[in-house]
DNA sequence: CTTACACGGGG
DNA sequence: GGGTACGTGTAAG
């Protein structure tokens, strides 16, 4: 029997464990279960037949090893002896490996800290996300087939299928600013699925005559449904928008005090909550959750996204192109209350979160499966995994394939040793302050990846006992030398990586863009470019399994090298370079026409040795550039990136991220400075003129802990203390709103919470001071304006006349 | 200056 | 599977 692997876990029954991997085929779900893996760690000792008796004897609790022997690995490229210790399950292993680890003799031990389900798609060569064949007994079982299987199974080729890909979100009751899970209902589940569905579930009869809600008797009763609904469409991958933090948790607390049973999974199981550093990921057996915030955080990490803000909204704008209707979460308990229109867009509103999510989502899946196909493992981790966790995991399975033995992950004294190892990282360029235009920007393609396989980086091939110094490379500024006869795993296995790349970049010329099979291909190559831009990072990442500072450092070194050189170059060719950092060139192209900007790149590329390769990354009519690391962009297509003045918060009243929106629109839409100083020195009078709305003047603040458990007592705890002294119940998680009041004292001490502020005069320094002037302060002062000159006061913009003549510009 | 606390996504 | 988020900003003290 054959299907696609769809995910794969780790289970134990009646004291019987075994790996369950979920496979569809045709539409159908089959369950297979394989009680024959293997768990199994490495210990590497001085004489290891003497050590591999004692550890064959080791006996914790009438526990004992299931078999020991010897066997030829390697460890960074050294051949070593190695007793590999298996067990009888997985869960044997804890208080065995302490046993073992205090025998004498024993000096590392390896590959325990590899979780079953993982170790077994390692072990097995098995790629989620791919077709697998297996052999065994079948049982039906509740429109489920379960396979006990007889045989391992092996990867094999299955047509496409077609998953059935689900949306869905909850809207809640939020009297209190931030939604209690102890107190407040779960009022919408709102259901949307690749096969046209559209359903809101609520229990109010809000009679909107809108064709997609379905009202049930009451919050118990809409969990239920929810549940028989994920069933009922059958959902072999179920979506959210921050479901890891908010939905899901949620959910099982609202169905744990109504008691109602979360069996959402494929076996009837409820979902199960993984920890997962900080978050809890959940879990459902034999569907794949993906959260596709994640999805889009992981993005933004790597920079392929970058917006200011990365909710739902925004993120559905710059992706779908389409806006999607909008209802202020404070507005929530109103609309359920009173009823009528605004709950009907309420209504609208929970349906097109479901929608966007699940838009997104199918934008994003390709990739997220291509990158499991590279890892080897389920797209319920991958989707979770940092860059480096990426890397780590595909050369955990590279490893085993050679015979390698991998690194432990770094705990304790040894964690904290590479805490404090510091090294000099890439090159930044202080940028020419202010607004620039026509501007041309290269970067490297992939820099560090090409550094990495140019110059064979690996610790096991750092300076080399096999080769003369006068044939390898030296690394600048450090001297250390890297061997030329044979290549790491890093190196190897991040050379396939871009070779494969290349493949499929040339495979792409033969389709066309938008069709089906070079979609596909883009989200491979796209995958492997990601997976290969990782391994610096990981080098260098004290938490990686395999960090080396020194070869983190040899790369960024020779990183410097290149792009100074690059620099220099640029600066002979006629470009003012006004911008540079790490692998990338922000150059002013003079009035040279941007033909001449495809003449550097071939003078540049000639000069590069191996795979190093300078792009053009494209043309930008206008930038203002800030500090380093801080500018905005605005391309042909009007489109700005901002990078590095994300400071715009729900702690800043609304006042100053309008502010400081219009500032920037008004400098790279228009290439105004005198515009957004004018912005600025209005918005200005109007604070002082007493013009705003309170609105704009809101500050919100969560309380984190309990009111009396403050030490450092902020403007909120101060607006929370006002609150309770005339009995409004304070808890932790409550969002506090406030207003500063004019008068003295400090800010604390004039916060005052919205609903006291009837007749009370806000303070117009502090908006002005703290809060517009900072957020665009930082935008102006490099365009030649002092903070003075924005203030509103009639003398200082006489001054300001003199002193900046914006009609330049 | 150091220390404490909050932000993000979600509602 | 996991003892542990993280990088960065403001205000209080």
């Amino acid at each position: 029997m054959e299907g696609l692997l769809l995910d794969n876990d780790f289970a134990e029954e009646e004291d019987k464990p075994y790996v369950r991997l979920f496979l569809k085929r045709d539409g159908e779900t089959i369950a297979a279960l394989d009680p024959n893996f293997e768990t199994y760690l490495y210990v590497v000792a001085d004489h290891p037949n003497r050590v591999l008796k004692m550890v064959g004897k080791v006996e914790v609790h009438g526990l004992r090893p299931k078999s020991v022997e010897l066997v030829n690995r390697t460890f960074l490229g050294k051949k070593v002896e190695a007793i590999k210790v298996a067990f009888n399950r997985p869960s044997d292993m804890p208080d065995l490996r302490h046993a073992i680890r205090d025998l004498p003799g024993v000096k590392e031990m390896y590959e325990f800290d590899i979780p079953p389900a993982r170790r077994y798609l390692i072990d097995r060569c098995l790629t989620p996300m791919s077709g697998i064949s297996i052999k065994g007994k079948t049982i039906d079982q509740d429109g489920m087939k379960i396979v006990v299987l007889d045989e391992p199974p092996v990867p094999a080729k299955v047509p496409e299928q077609e998953l059935k890909i689900m949306s869905f979100d909850i809207e809640v009751y939020n009297p209190a600013g931030s939604p209690r899970p102890d107190k407040d209902p779960i009022i919408m589940v709102s259901l949307a699925d690749n096969r046209g569905l559209k359903k809101v579930i609520t229990w109010k009869d809000f009679k909107t005559g809108q064709d997609f809600v379905e009202v049930v008797k009451d919050e118990k009763e809409l969990l239920e449904r929810f549940v028989e609904m994920v069933k009922e469409r059958d959902a072999d991958i179920l979506m959210g928008y921050n479901t890891d933090l908010f939905d899901f948790p949620y959910i099982r607390e609202r169905a744990r005090r109504l008691k109602v049973k979360l069996k959402l999974g494929r076996d009837g199981s409820e979902v199960l909550a993984r920890k997962k550093r900080f978050a809890t990921a959940s879990r459902i057996r034999g569907r794949v959750h993906i959260d596709v915030y994640t999805m889009v955080n992981f993005l933004a990490t790597i920079g392929h996204i970058r917006l200011i803000h990365y909710n739902l909204e925004e993120v559905y704008k710059y992706m779908l192109g389409k806006d999607k209707p909008d209802f202020e979460f404070t507005e929530f308990v109103d609309a359920w209350e009173r009823g009528g229109e605004r709950a009907r867009d309420l209504l609208e509103y929970s349906l097109s979160d479901a929608q966007a999510t699940l838009e997104i989502g199918l934008e994003l899946l390709p990739l997220f499966f291509e990158l499991t196909h590279i890892v080897r493992q389920s797209p319920f981790d991958v989707s979770r995994m940092t860059p480096g966790q990426l890397v780590e995991w595909l050369l955990i399975s590279e490893a085993h394939n050679v015979g390698e033995l991998v690194p432990a992950r770094p705990v304790g004294e040894e964690f904290e040793e590479r805490l404090d190892e510091t090294y000099v990282g890439a090159y930044v360029m202080e940028p020419v302050k202010g607004l620039h235009e026509d501007l041309v920007v290269f970067d490297y393609r992939s820099l560090y990846p090409s550094i990495i396989v140019t110059h064979n980086i690996d610790p096991s091939t750092l300076n080399c006992d096999c080769c003369k110094p006068s044939q390898v490379v030296t690394v600048p500024e450090f001297g250390y030398k890297f061997c030329t006869n044979r290549r790491g795993l890093i190196p190897s296995t991040l050379e396939k990586i871009i070779q494969e790349r290349v493949r499929l970049k040339g495979e792409m010329k033969k389709y066309k863009p938008g069709s089906r099979e070079y979609r596909q291909l883009d989200a491979q190559q796209w995958a492997l470019k990601i997976t290969a831009n990782s391994f610096y990072g990981m080098l260098g990442y004290p938490r990686a399994r395999w960090y080396f500072k020194q070869c983190a450092e040899s790369v960024t070194s020779f990183g410097r090298h290149y792009i100074k050189n690059t620099i220099n170059m640029a600066k002979d060719f006629g470009f003012d370079v006004v911008y540079s950092d790490t692998d990338s060139l922000f150059t002013k192209l003079n009035g040279k026409g941007r033909d001449s900007a495809m003449r550097f790149l071939k003078q540049v590329n000639d000069s590069l040795p191996g795979i190093i390769e300078l792009e053009l990354e494209g043309f930008y009519q206008r930038g203002v550039f800030i500090t380093k690391k801080r500018y905005a962009m605005i391309d042909d297509e009007d489109r700005i990136v901002v990078k590095g003045l994300e400071f715009v918060r729900r702690d800043w009243a609304a006042i100053a991220k309008k502010t400081q929106e219009a500032v920037l629109k008004a400098v790279l839409r228009d290439g105004s400075p005198k515009e957004a100083a004018e912005i600025v020195r209005k918005t200005t009078k109007d604070i002082v003129g007493g013009r705003v709305s309170l609105e704009d003047l809101i500050i919100y603040t969560q309380l984190t802990m309990a009111i009396e458990n403050y030490r450092a007592i902020g403007p909120h705890v101060v607006a929370a203390k006002k609150l309770r002294a005339k009995g409004v119940e304070i808890e932790p998680g409550m969002i506090i709103a406030y207003i500063e009041a004019k008068g003295t004292g400090s800010i604390s001490e004039r916060a005052v919470p919205v609903e006291d502020f009837k007749g009370v005069e806000y303070d117009p320094d502090y908006y002005v001071e703290n809060q517009v002037l900072p957020a665009v302060m930082r935008i102006m002062e490099v365009l030649g304006y002092k903070d003075e000159d924005l203030r509103y006061e009639k003398a200082k913009q006489v001054k300001l006349a003199e002193f900046v003549d914006d009609s330049k510009i």
